[in-house]
DNA sequence: TGATGTGAAGCGGTTCACAGCC
DNA sequence: GGCTGTGAACCGCTTCACATCA
């Protein structure tokens, strides 16, 4: 019904302001400006200034956002006002561990609420701090039980269409996918894909042109 | 000089290809047309037809693409065909030891070739398989003495920016970064910045519009 | 003067629709 | 009939340029 008016490009830069602004304000910056912003976030102003009146007219002509201010919008409009449970698949691996104990979530209103994982052997073993990780059998009850809204997917890529089917059965709405292998959003499910392989691979890229563009027309051999 | 004729959208569409191609010639299947790509990948097909001809001519007309020719093409337009050398950096933490030992990266052809870290009690440690942990102090002689084409930056967002610096002095002319503030690519470096945080607030900003879309109009209270 | 807010133009990428070929 | 290749239309986002206001 209601028209997703922000855009998508500009959802993913007020998560880049909202950090940037955090550190402001722990230096006891009141005041910033689009160009400030731009300059620093490799942006252009009128980007800047676009993107941030999806948030209201915050600003003071002549003189700038208030820093607090934008900051509270930028929270309010990602929804970062009250704590979102995480739950995370493969907890047992390595990147799943690592994400599991990244202490940047906290700071953002994310709480990790769940750890699963397929193996036996790693299935009553305890993350300190964090939790014990569970079977991933009783995915949909534990979603359902704590009120998880996310899940976190690290598991290999073999596993990862058949802990989709999982995911899809347990009812949560939102899936970030660390998995090389691309999963599509549904009406009823968003997933992001976060996809390492794939930026390394752009980078080839840009590395075998700037070779080619020194050696020949740029025409693949 | 050479124009960048390949839009960026189409190289990381490339790599997804690359992927599932690769999955399709393991199972024997010989061709493939646009319309199976389209689906199994959530894309349309006059996309990946558009993607595809930047490959050349490669389709048949009435039958399809072939899966060992499109795969060929497409490892040689991402600069895949020789290895590339990568170095991590925060290798001693959590993440950057996850990625160090992620067995992915070889199967594509990359190689981790370095491991450094600033924390001098890691420093001269292994990661078994690997290598040896040592000090970003050597990061530029390392660089050159190795070859190393790819930064892979995984150090706390505290540091990030000072070993930003001493990554434009090694001269490297690619750089993944994993940290969650944005690195900006200048004229001779390229920087892919994998922000999960960034990704994780956009789910959570969906979710709350849709929450918002149930309740109400919408607007944000 | 100095900064925001914004219509309009511009640009890059996506999708349509159909001609061309198997 | 089936599938590719592609000009043209379309769409969303970016950038410009300037009116607006402290």
């Amino acid at each position: 019904m209601t028209k997703n008016q922000t855009p998508q490009a500009t959802i993913k830069r007020m998560s880049i302001y909202l950090r940037y602004l955090n550190g402001l304000d722990n230096d006891g910056i009141k005041l910033v400006s689009s160009n400030d912003l731009a300059i620093k976030l490799g942006l252009n102003s009128a980007q800047v200034r676009k993107d941030l009146t999806y948030l209201g007219e915050l600003g003071r002509r002549g003189v700038g956002y208030s820093v607090k201010k934008l900051r509270d919008h930028i929270v309010k409009i990602l929804g970062l006002k009250t704590i979102r449970k995480i739950g995370i698949i493969g907890a047992a691996g390595r990147l799943g561990t690592a994400l599991a104990m990244y202490s940047g979530f906290e700071k953002r209103n994310f709480k990790v609420s769940a750890l699963f994982d397929s193996n036996s052997a790693s299935i009553g073993s305890e993350l300190p701090g964090i939790g014990i990780i569970e079977s991933i059998e009783e995915l949909e009850n534990i979603v359902r039980e704590r009120g998880i809204e996310i899940l976190v997917v690290c598991v290999p890529v073999s596993s990862v269409k058949s802990v989709f089917e999982k995911i899809k059965k347990s009812g949560v709405k939102a899936v970030l996918n660390f998995a090389p292998f691309k999963l599509i959003s549904t009406d009823d499910i968003c997933v992001q894909n976060v996809d390492f392989t794939t930026e390394l691979e752009a980078l080839s890229y840009k590395l075998r042109v700037s070779e080619t563009e020194i050696s020949d027309e740029g025409v693949i051999v």
